[in-house]
DNA sequence: GCCAACGTTGGC
DNA sequence: GCCAACGTTGGC
């Protein structure tokens, strides 16, 4: 069992809106990161993900997502209408993947970056690099525990 | 293979 | 809206 840390605008696609989704899941599309796409093709389905929110008022994790479906290709790269269309990207070889999400459990507490910065404990955060941006990063399990307990949620095994 | 130019991310 | 950080592109 691996963790991982997922951003997203909110503005775009929020965690809220996960739960909303049928089934509440979703493909993670649009990945367009060598690095990122990395991290997701070591992903196992059953792993579990903090979904943070990138680009607001208040940046921060609002829950937590389990990986529903490991990688597969990401079609909307071939797709020549879609906004993450890549030109290099076929059949035989469609170099970008995605993963399902599926909404697990919302913390009671939102676990503001600010926060992030206060907790101690986190040394070694990617999300906490200076000038990090990458989207997909994986969490230390004791990182994963220290920011659910800050949350006010905690995974069966961890309680 | 180097590296300058450019584009994107994301906190502030 | 600014700007630091970093990835990607493309000329050479």
């Amino acid at each position: 069992m691996n963790y991982w840390l997922m951003k997203s605008e909110p503005d775009v696609f929020s965690f809220e809106h996960l739960r909303q989704r049928p089934k509440k899941t979703e493909p993670w599309n649009g990945v367009r990161n060598y690095q990122a796409r990395n991290y997701m093709q070591s992903m196992e389905a059953g792993d579990l993900a903090f979904f943070y929110h990138s680009s607001c008022p208040e940046p921060g994790i609002a829950g937590v997502m389990r990986v529903s479906r490991a990688a597969y290709p990401d079609h909307t790269a071939q797709d020549a209408g879609s906004d993450y269309h890549d030109p290099k990207a076929t059949p035989e070889n469609p170099r970008w993947y995605m993963v399902n999400v599926t909404w697990h459990a919302a913390f009671p507490n939102f676990v503001s970056l600010e926060k992030l910065k206060e907790l101690p404990g986190l040394e070694g955060l990617v999300v906490l690099r200076r000038g990090n941006r990458l989207s997909i990063t994986p969490v230390d399990p004791a990182h994963f525990a220290i920011i659910c307990r800050e949350g006010g949620w905690l995974p069966d095994g961890m309680k």
